[in-house]
DNA sequence: GGTTGATATGTTATAAAGTAACAGATTTGC
DNA sequence: GCAAATCTGTTACTTTATAACATATCAACC
């Protein structure tokens, strides 16, 4: 299912996909200003239908948004992440025996799982060499 | 180890240990006006403080705050938390298989990790069934 | 091709969340 | 009792996010 983006979407994504690090809706903004786009709810619209579809995730801990790295969006489940609090590398990761261990314990308490956050903060391999 | 807590600390857990669930900083504001607090980064710099001692948790995935449930603070590894979009209600579960599995990945990938979040949000037993 | 309903866009204004910076008060350890 | 550290109060500001409303574009159907 691939999803047909609108002019702002393709924009915001494009930003996104070729960013190293993640980024705030103002920072996506102020690229964005000379393609037009002058005001927040411009970029957060587009976002939101981004998050929707599965290309773009929102890090909860940090309020900003990076591209989804998986060739295929739309992995069921969720996805978990680490940031790395120094270079701001984002790696994505899906460990199925996690998200086993998640649903058993919502099942168990009758919880109906909407949304699941995970989200490790740290240094990576080469900032915590430095 | 107890904590002895200055007076705004003591003021701000007082609220949110009553609390039924997750407050905002400025919800806590809203209630301490009339105990001299008036201004934010007093609530922040309490909150702060707390959530070091480990008395009370911050939720990323809304920016709020809870008191945490258990007897001893402090334990060691993170706190997951079930979050019912309707009604607010706040579950803390530690699995030691899920701590385990984050460990595993971040030695793996000689992630340090610094701290850890994971939030399921949505539906709690009892607004599951209205 | 024109009408209709849904979706996307542009804009202003404002709400909500969080922090910098500085001065003064209080506590703690010696 | 003094010095260092911590906590407090305050002003002003930055960053993040949304409400509300008007206009424009698109898709589908007759």
């Amino acid at each position: 299912m691939i999803e047909t983006l609108t002019k702002n979407q393709q924009l915001v994504f494009d930003v996104l996909s070729k960013a190293h690090s993640p980024l705030s809706a103002y920072n996506l903004l102020d690229e964005l200003r000379d393609d037009g786009l002058r005001a927040p709810p411009q970029i957060y619209r587009a976002l939101e239908k981004l998050v929707e579809y599965g290309m773009v995730h929102r890090l909860d801990s940090m309020n900003a948004f990076v591209a989804c790295r998986h060739d295929d969006h739309h992995h069921e489940g969720f996805t978990a992440f680490s940031i790395c609090n120094d270079c701001g590398e984002v790696t994505e990761f899906n460990d199925p025996e996690i998200s086993k261990r998640l649903d058993s314990w919502a099942n168990q308490h009758k919880f109906v799982r909407q949304t699941t956050t995970v989200e490790l903060r740290g240094q990576c391999e080469k900032c915590a060499r430095a």
